[in-house]
DNA sequence: CTGGATCCTCAATGATACTG
DNA sequence: CAGTATCATTGAGGATCCAG
């Protein structure tokens, strides 16, 4: 058996829509949007470079979401044999893909948000 | 201050990127979709209508999905004054186009998954 | 430097009982 | 019927220490 680096998963979706869908699972856990944006912006880079792109994130989860991002073939890992060890992350095709696609989906949280936020005010306003 | 119904948010992305990145947050808890799914093809409905559609879905989530959605404005909640008690859920004009948007997005995933789910096994078996 | 192993916390979700 | 209130579970995420 593997190890478990992940458990969440959309097999509550129903059937029809699953393939579609569940890669928002993927994108909706708190940071994979940011390491990916980090990747696409910056391009091909270490373990560290990340790591300071993004104080917040701990090294534990900056592991854990590279290791599942790879799993998904959206980044590659390649390593350098040497002391200290240099580990160099990449997106795939296929993650610069998926990002294209978040971009044309993310135009349409820039175009409501402001209203969203709106909503929110007005709602929490009214309890 | 009104009740907490929701912790999760996307503060921790970065400014430029928060306003577009943030719906996946929304998307991204587990049974926003199936609901958003539930009243795009059957329309205007009750809540025990939607609990029927979807039978691992507790009373108690259901309240909740219903509530967040409600809050962004991505579905209208109407009251019918009787006993027992009606309420009827419904998309909002954002909330169609929010699944517009999806759908769009939602096509990468059904493009895609086969080959993730080739790249997950050949992981798995990797370790 | 990279990242595995552990322990800990808390938010998201589930289960159950109760009510206008 | 459509919730609310409570309690239990559990998994994502954080902190820290250790190792090749």
């Amino acid at each position: 058996m593997s190890k478990q680096i992940y458990k969440r998963s959309g097999a509550h979706l129903p059937d029809n829509c699953r393939p579609g869908w569940d890669i928002l699972f993927t994108l909706g856990d708190k940071w994979t949007g940011p390491v990916l944006g980090t990747l696409s912006r910056d391009g091909r880079q270490r373990f560290s470079d990340i790591e300071k792109a993004l104080p917040a994130l701990s090294q534990r989860m900056l592991t854990l979401t590279l290791r599942r991002l790879e799993r998904d073939g959206l980044v590659q890992r390649e390593i350098y044999p040497a002391v200290p060890p240099r580990v160099e992350y990449e997106l795939t095709e296929r993650g610069r893909s998926l990002l294209l696609a978040v971009k044309d989906f993310a135009s349409w949280g820039f175009k409501n948000h402001e209203d969203i936020e709106r909503s929110r005010q007005r709602f929490d306003a009214a309890e």
